[in-house]
DNA sequence: GTCATGAATTCCGTTATGCGGAACTGATAA
DNA sequence: TTATCAGTTCCGCATAACGGAATTCATGAC
């Protein structure tokens, strides 16, 4: 009789929901967040209570915007991995010595997750484009992480997200996807020919632990200046010995960090 | 009968505190997660599954930890206010200039958060502390903050996290802490001498709008270097010029950002 | 091969608890 | 004064979140 269907939790849903909502619109009233998400003011009024209780959420008068302890859970996140951190650098080196914009990206939950953005220019506002999420085989970074994953996996991920159209070049064949990831992974180096946006081309590595790939090493910038030896040998071999540099530490030490009086 | 005690929603409040919980320890599986927190597997499992649809929670095998969607989280509440951002390349420049530890604070929730964290050497790893959370009676930022925050709302914090001793010279006392901040408001100036983190000293400026205190640039580091008219002059003189350039800007201009193919 | 162990997952009855509608409060303005 | 509007509190009900028990699954010992 009764229906069992998802085991879930509903309120848990509810509340992430809030969240999401809050990440999206930015400050908002209580009102606003309830006709949004089609809820009773009751309702959301007891869901913000309970986050902004937890510190997860502030409100500024009348107005509830997302908690800063946010910024805590997201850095470490980013750094659930000591091999997360020792990328950094080298996203900087690549962005100075090429001048375009250099990426770290990794896989979680069949998207691309760009963990380090930096740009060559200056003018460009720093962090812009983290924690952004991407499908995967839209990209050179993605193509460069499925190119090492098993098939199985592969399909997985692209039962769960479909292989959508961005830009004409866009790859939304399967067969045609497969070939394209065994050409990667023979050259060691994937390249992204306005796949994902019109007039945007990108070149990636994969960086490798224990022959899985953990991530991707990418290199992207307008199509006009990214071509001919630029695009296929030379900002490769820049990131391919970045990589190999990275996939040497391969004991990618990690150190705890000393912590004084944090606050939880 | 029916106890109708905290307006609250207790399958959120037990959700934050898996995902808090994988902050702390990292990957762990599910049955160390349920002793930890001392819920029953079932429950936890629930909650876990939950988490993990929505893609706040990742599983490797056996192993549960963050989901790399939190990065995307702690970046917009980085970011909630354009301010915020415009601070970070004064504190690079600071920690530039001065070779020592620049940071960029907010209040929230009572409590101090650094937004922006640069070392002046290259040798510590980047971004490390972002997102840390203080206690604001004992920081020179957090002074810095308080002192132009109204009376009631200075005790409201107090009342809130009382006045813990971190170091020798910690303020414990109310009635100092009232002065010390009378003193900083005069100045415009705050200091930390030892009061945190024992041999660590600090000094720091408020970074205003609209006469409200929206943050602090501070700049703190090892007492027998800073010291003197370095710490007492020249370093306040550098934070006041870049609190000054921040605070000209007082319309703060926010540009929206392009978006290409997110997915949410 | 069987049996033991330990972890994760599913099942299920109970009842606490999360829900929305309605009533109430408080601020602002007509 | 009354009207309006947002937020908050109250309340009864039915659901859905709970924990204990049973089951599955993997691994290793013998």
């Amino acid at each position: 009789m009764v229906e069992r269907n998802e085991e879930t939790i509903q309120a848990t849903k509810t509340s992430f929901e809030i969240v999401h909502t809050l990440q999206e619109v930015g400050p908002a009233r209580l009102s606003e967040i309830a006709a949004e998400l089609e809820l009773a003011e009751s309702t959301t009024h007891r869901h913000l209570q309970t986050l902004h209780d937890m510190r997860y959420v502030s409100r500024d008068g009348e107005r509830y915007q997302l908690g800063l302890r946010f910024a805590r859970l997201g850095r470490a996140a980013q750094t659930r991995d000591p091999a997360y951190e020792m990328t950094q650098r080298h996203v900087e080196a690549l962005a100075e010595e090429t001048g375009e914009r250099a990426q770290f990206v990794v896989e979680d939950h069949g998207l691309g997750i760009y963990l380090h953005v930096e740009t060559g220019s200056q003018a460009v506002r720093v962090g812009f484009g983290v924690g952004r999420q991407i499908h995967l085989h839209s990209s050179s970074a993605g193509k460069a992480i499925l190119a090492h994953y098993p098939r199985e996996r592969v399909d997985e991920i692209l039962d769960q997200w479909g292989l959508p159209a961005h830009a004409a070049n866009t790859i939304t064949d399967r067969e045609e996807l497969y070939e394209e990831l065994e050409t990667v992974r023979e050259r060691g180096v994937a390249f992204n020919r306005e796949e994902h946006v019109d007039g945007l081309n990108g070149t990636a590595v994969p960086v490798k632990r224990d022959g899985r790939a953990i991530g991707a090493l990418a290199v992207a910038g307008p199509s006009h200046r990214l071509t001919g030896e630029w695009l296929d040998e030379e900002i490769p071999n820049m990131m391919l010995a970045a990589a190999n540099e990275l996939e040497l530490n391969a004991t990618y030490a990690s150190d705890a960090g000393s912590r004084d009086h944090i606050v939880e």
